[in-house]
DNA sequence: ATGACGATTTACT
DNA sequence: GTAAATCGTCATA
């Protein structure tokens, strides 16, 4: 996996496709293909957290080289993970929203709680906090070398056609008037892991 | 020190 | 469809 240090924009529709793997430390593999993303652009993005420059302890991270992870707390319980992209110092990144689980499917259930209900696989991580939940993706994976690193790191996938994507705004950000509209959310057309499928 | 606010998820009416 | 959960982060003072 290169490349990583491209524009949000060009990044995000790339890594549909690609494989996020996350090794614990008993050594067990979890994995899975992304098949939803989100870019966010810097400082001139009004939905983004380095909107405006803002440069604090928790947005620092986006402020690194392309491929390493920016990880973040929010809600006062949910984990969200993103891919650190562009120039350092640019702030961008890509939000990854939804994985298809493949590795590691039952310890994902147990990580999000569902072993008794059985929740269908296509859905363990069907939401970026979803997400980091079945894959154990915390604050201490920020910063991780994504590329290099062994704990979190992508593997290129087979390449998805542009006509299977579909574009769209952003999720949660209706606060940020324009940018809230512009089509900055890439995600696997019909897909049952993409988190949500606007309406018709 | 304080208060408002989340790049969400879940349960419930 | 609406609301609650839950607390770190950040701006303000």
């Amino acid at each position: 996996m290169k490349a990583l240090s491209r524009p949000a924009e060009e990044l995000a529709p790339r890594l549909i496709g690609c494989r996020l793997v996350r090794v614990l430390e008993d050594g067990t593999r979890l994995s899975g293909r992304i098949v939803e993303v989100e870019a966010y652009l810097g400082e001139h993005d009004r939905a983004c957290h380095t909107f405006g420059g803002r440069r604090t302890p928790r947005t620092e991270a986006m402020y690194a080289r392309g491929g390493l992870a920016y990880v973040y707390f929010t809600y006062g319980m949910h984990w969200c993970f993103n891919v650190v992209c562009g120039k350092v110092g640019e702030g961008t990144a890509v939000l990854v929203r939804a994985i298809l689980p493949e590795e590691g499917v039952e310890r994902m259930r147990a990580n999000r709680g569902t072993v008794g209900r059985r929740e269908r696989a296509e859905r363990l991580c069907a939401g970026p906090a979803r997400l980091c939940q079945a894959l154990v993706i915390d604050g201490g994976l920020n910063l991780e070398d994504l590329v290099q690193g062994n704990r979190l790191f992508l593997e290129a996938g087979a390449r998805v056609p542009e006509a299977d994507l579909e574009r769209g705004a952003r999720i949660g950000v209706e606060q940020a008037g324009a940018w809230a509209r512009t089509p900055l959310r890439w995600w696997l057309r019909g897909h049952p892991s993409v988190s949500r499928v606007p309406r018709e």
